[in-house]
DNA sequence: AGGGGATGTTGACAGCTGTCAACAGAGGTC
DNA sequence: GACCTCTGTTGACAGCTGTCAACATCCCCT
């Protein structure tokens, strides 16, 4: 097989009736299955990809094995950017997704709001960075509750403001790539805040919040903001 | 001062003769002076800059003081890069250096030069992540040393291959907070590698590979590079 | 030339996080 | 429904890296 290609899902699931669906659904997207990689990196691949539903993540690899996850995308994020046509990160799919393809990757770069999710991503990408040298497990942790549950919020049915549980969509390996610590860390963490009160799980993937504000004081430190401020 | 503002250098510093300068010499260009904040990460800024010479970092900060440099930048490297007119990182001198205004941020990034850069750092970014995530100390500092030896690389006056001497713009806390280390952790690194004559240095900053190819090998494995190669 | 602060080095020690191992539980297949 | 594998949890322990401290060195400034 020449050439890396988005894999439709083997037995074509249906559509998930999901409350991130956008208004105005898309013409050519398709829905691939969970656990699927859909770009290598280092792969060819000349178009572009948006999340409509689900999760994808992107990743790299050391040759020994040692995987980091570097993105997790939630509806509505662009991937399969390239540099000399190459892919620059493996992307795979973390749960029944639905991908709309954009066309060619170098004539959308200069699109307006190409542009802008490229300006976007790189700067969840210093944060993350920031995340990754800077923070200690447990504020990585919480760091990443806070994250994904914003991503994976499940709004009421009656749109309101949603109750503050949402779909793990991350096992605890892929938990721990993205944040540069181990399994049994991340499941030390999680484990320690159900205790405290801070979270609850009765499935490992079914989190729910129990207290926002403690947990976000978990998850560290804010950015800090120099606003206008100048040193001379 | 409403808006964080380029700061041209109190003292107008000569351009140092490096062999780095592009062929055709930037009309606009301004000479700023070292350990200069150039922009303010969160600051309000129009503009994209490139680094005709010199050597500029973009950081972040966490507000209890924890400090993450998230990008190194070199000769011809692009910063500036704004989300919602908002500086996305804290933008610093660590040498005189040249600096070349390219006009409004927002129309330049739909430049396909810019947005070519744009991909080229999203891609430095994810290859940095692997690194913070899932590099021993030892293996970050050798592969901060490999990159900044590529990116300060000294050609010799006959414009030859160079010798493997360079300028280490960086301290060993601005190495640290690259790499998502310790000061002390840096300084044993280095001297342990400079024991094992991987490298040598009289003075702290200016550096010699003399193992090209050990240093590499600590640097660690290289990114996995799944090709074409496809798993069904 | 003489301070004096910033930077760099080195040692002792601690503790956070990784490693190894055993086991529990969930999910998938036949 | 009975395996069987993958995932998750928990404990014991080790070691890498951080912390604290002292000192050396460099560089700037007067």
């Amino acid at each position: 097989m020449p050439e890396t290609l988005i894999t439709t899902a083997a037995p074509a699931a249906p559509p998930r009736a999901s409350p991130m669906r956008p208004p105005r659904p898309a013409i050519s997207s398709r829905v691939v299955g969970e656990n699927l990689t859909l770009l290598y990196e280092g792969g060819r691949n000349r178009s572009l990809y948006r999340v409509v539903d689900g999760c994808v993540v992107l990743s790299q690899l050391l040759d020994d094995g040692r995987r980091q996850i570097t993105d997790v995308l939630g509806p509505g994020r662009l991937f399969g950017f390239t540099v000399d046509g190459r892919n620059i990160a493996t992307a795979e799919t973390l749960s029944i997704a639905r991908i709309e393809p954009l066309g060619d990757a170098d004539l959308n770069a200069t699109n307006p709001a190409v542009a802008s999710e490229l300006k976007t991503t790189l700067q969840r990408m210093q944060v993350h960075a920031t995340l990754l040298g800077r923070k200690t497990a447990s504020e990585k942790v919480a760091s990443a509750l806070v994250e994904l549950a914003r991503l994976f919020n499940r709004t009421g049915r009656n749109g309101a403001p949603a109750r503050l549980s949402f779909h793990l969509h991350l096992t605890r390996a892929d938990l721990a790539d993205w944040l540069g610590l181990t399994v049994e860390t991340v499941s030390r963490c999680l484990n320690r805040f159900k205790r405290e009160g801070l979270i609850d799980f009765s499935h490992p993937k079914t989190m729910r919040v129990l207290d926002p504000e403690r947990l976000e004081a978990t998850a560290g430190f804010t950015r800090h903001r120099a606003g206008d401020a100048a040193r001379p």
